[in-house]
RNA sequence: GCGCCCGUAGCUCAAUUGGAUAGAGCACCGGCCUUCUAAGCCGGGGGUUGCAGGUUCGAUCCCUGCCGGGCGCGCCA
């Protein structure tokens, strides 16, 4: 819809008198269509006179009035104002929105996708936590973000790969085993014997049973028996990992987010990535030897000080694997990537592209994207929540979910912008009232339902036919603006994609729920006349079909009552 | 001290990425259920957008400097 206003603008930058303005200016003007805020300002609004009136050297006034002039016949467009200091006001024909209406219904589910995307290929990673406990919230608003970003981008036709990254060895899983260890022994943290820097949390205790007890634990990417011998600390390490992990899995699928691909830190030294990503560092010139370690110049690529690859001992820093792990990304052909993490990992953004151009692989400069959200705290009764009974010492996911329904978490973990802190009300998200936004949407669906449902009882069935001549008779100010909101949609859709925040789709639900209330309020829908009843049931699906779809790209269920 | 993020109504958050008179919900006050779900609708009060400058037709948004909060500054990951 607004690329049709675009459209009609062109035609009328490309009629322009040439003695108003040059050609140049004319090709480099790049036109913005805006809907407005202000109803008294028409439906959309253009500030291409504005923009024009330096290179023209004219007032923008003359400018939008010879631009008016020059504009086509449109009958989507009922009339056009030049108001302010020269914006262009198009008032839009109501025929125009209703006709959207079978757009809606016609095209369903795939309402709002657009195909800019053109199926290249994209990976999202995100969560990528390691194995050494139960998922926390912060984990929880990774994967809320994360996944919706993902059905987003996927809306915008990009070929989505979903991707989570762990760490299965090293430092802090040899610290895992040994602390399930200390467990199968009896062992517990105030005793002698505990590891130094044990985890200490309880879960730990059922890691250490399961794997006495010889079960077999399935993960999505891994399985492993446990052998009941307490001194096999490397059966234990594995035993730990898939448990865990398969711990994860559990919480994720509550959560409704999958993934595509599960890498192991590991394979990157396995698969000698790591030794390879070193010699072409070292080839290129960008290393030094001091102190017994090998540094990277980083510093030549943005960072303010030089970095460690290779420790002293002989080990390298965590942020080789991660170079190498990006290289891979880059070489499995991902034109995009997006790395959604907590923001206390932000120093590894500059780290690992200075590393990627220090590679000379051709790797674009700003490549990967990232996406960090701030922390989350947990209030519950105008306190803050700190304790988990499962890990101890953190609220987890599961904690959440168990508590307040996946629906409710995942709205609210990913309906604010990632960049600013969040703060959980746990009595909030728990409300089955008008004080909770997801359930004000999910009832404007069910309302829907339910209206469907009635139309069949009362034998009001549906005539799509009838419905579709009798639109121009959705003509009172509330079903107009419903109209209105439903039609921004694939507009919202595009915008989450190239901001890279999904939360624009919630708050558009919430603004779509409410133009749905208010005119079902105003407006009796199964009345005698079967023409209007039909064009407000027509109206009805609409709208339900688009919170359906704004819904499914949060992840959140639509349900059919309440 | 340096770097990144944030600061908008009493509280939790928006603001179509530089647009016109800064909007919602909660809380507070008042109205609407013999009619399709009151988990709803309507109305009211509530603001110097942290402060001070700058850029321009126009700034919550961009720039500079302060103030306040969070996170990070390891040969940990």
């Amino acid at each position: 819809m607004k690329a049709s206003i675009i459209a009609l603008l062109q035609d009328a930058l490309d009629r322009l008198p040439a003695d108003l303005l040059a050609a140049e200016a004319r090709a480099a003007i790049d036109i913005q269509v805006e809907r407005t805020r202000d109803r008294g300002h028409g439906d959309f609004a253009s500030n291409l006179a504005m923009m024009l009136a330096r290179p023209a050297r004219r007032k923008p006034r003359e400018l939008a009035e010879a631009l008016v002039a020059a504009l086509p016949a449109s009958e989507l467009v009922a009339r056009v104002e030049i108001a302010g200091p020269g914006f262009i006001n198009f008032f839009l024909a109501p025929r125009a929105f209703a006709a959207e209406i079978n757009t809606i219904l016609e095209v369903g589910e795939r309402y709002g996708r657009n195909p800019s995307g053109a199926g290249r290929k994209l990976q999202i990673e995100f969560v990528s936590a390691n194995p050494t406990g139960p998922l926390h919230v912060g984990h929880g608003r990774g994967a809320a973000v994360g996944d919706s970003l993902a059905r987003v981008l996927e809306a915008n036709g990009w070929d989505v790969t979903r991707e989570f990254y762990y760490n299965d060895a090293g430092a802090q899983i040899n610290n895992l085993a040994l602390s399930v260890q200390a467990r199968c022994k009896g062992i517990g943290p105030e005793d002698e014997g505990w590891p130094q820097d044990g985890y200490r949390g309880e879960y730990i205790k059922d890691v250490a049973k399961a794997f006495m007890n010889r079960e077999t634990v399935i993960a999505d990417d891994q399985s492993y028996t446990g052998t009941g011998d307490a001194d096999d600390l490397e059966a234990i390490r594995h035993f730990a990992v898939a448990y865990l992990r398969r711990e994860q899995d559990l919480d994720l699928k509550a959560f409704g987010v999958s993934f595509d691909v599960f890498f192991l830190e590991s394979s990157l030294y396995t698969d000698g990535k790591v030794e390879e990503t070193v010699r072409q560092l070292i080839a290129n010139g960008h290393t030094y030897e001091k102190d017994g370690a090998l540094w990277l110049k980083t510093t030549d690529f943005g960072d303010d000080k030089d970095r460690v690859m290779r420790k002293a001992d002989g080990g390298y820093t965590y942020f080789v694997p991660d170079v190498a792990y990006h290289l891979d990304k880059w070489r499995r052909g991902f034109e995009r990537v997006i790395n959604e993490q907590g923001a206390d990992h932000h120093s590894t953004v500059t780290r690992v592209r200075a590393g990627l151009q220090a590679l000379d692989a051709g790797i674009p400069k700003g490549w990967p994207d990232y996406v960090l959200h701030q922390m989350v705290t947990v209030m519950r009764g105008g306190e803050e929540v700190k304790l988990s009974k499962r890990a101890g010492s953190y609220v987890t996911l599961r904690d959440l979910i168990d508590e307040v329904g996946r629906d409710a978490t995942r709205w609210f973990l990913a309906a604010r912008k990632p960049d600013s802190q969040l703060v959980f009300d746990i009595d909030l998200a728990r409300s089955q009232s008008n004080d909770n936004p997801v359930y004000y949407v999910q009832y404007a669906h069910a309302r829907v339902c339910s209206l469907l449902r009635q139309a069949g009882e009362k034998g009001y069935a549906y005539d799509q036919a009838e419905a579709f001549a009798h639109l121009h008779t959705l003509d009172d100010p509330h079903a107009l603006a419903l109209l209105r909101e439903l039609s921004r949609y694939p507009e919202v859709v595009e915008a989450a994609a190239d901001t890279l925040e999904p939360h624009l789709i919630a708050q558009y639900l919430r603004e779509l729920a409410n133009a749905f209330h208010t005119w079902y309020h105003v407006q009796p829908v199964l009345v005698e006349q079967s023409g209007p009843r039909n064009a407000r049931l027509a109206l009805s699906l609409a709208t339900g079909q688009v919170l359906r779809n704004g819904l499914d790209l949060l992840g959140v269920s639509a349900p059919e009552r309440m």
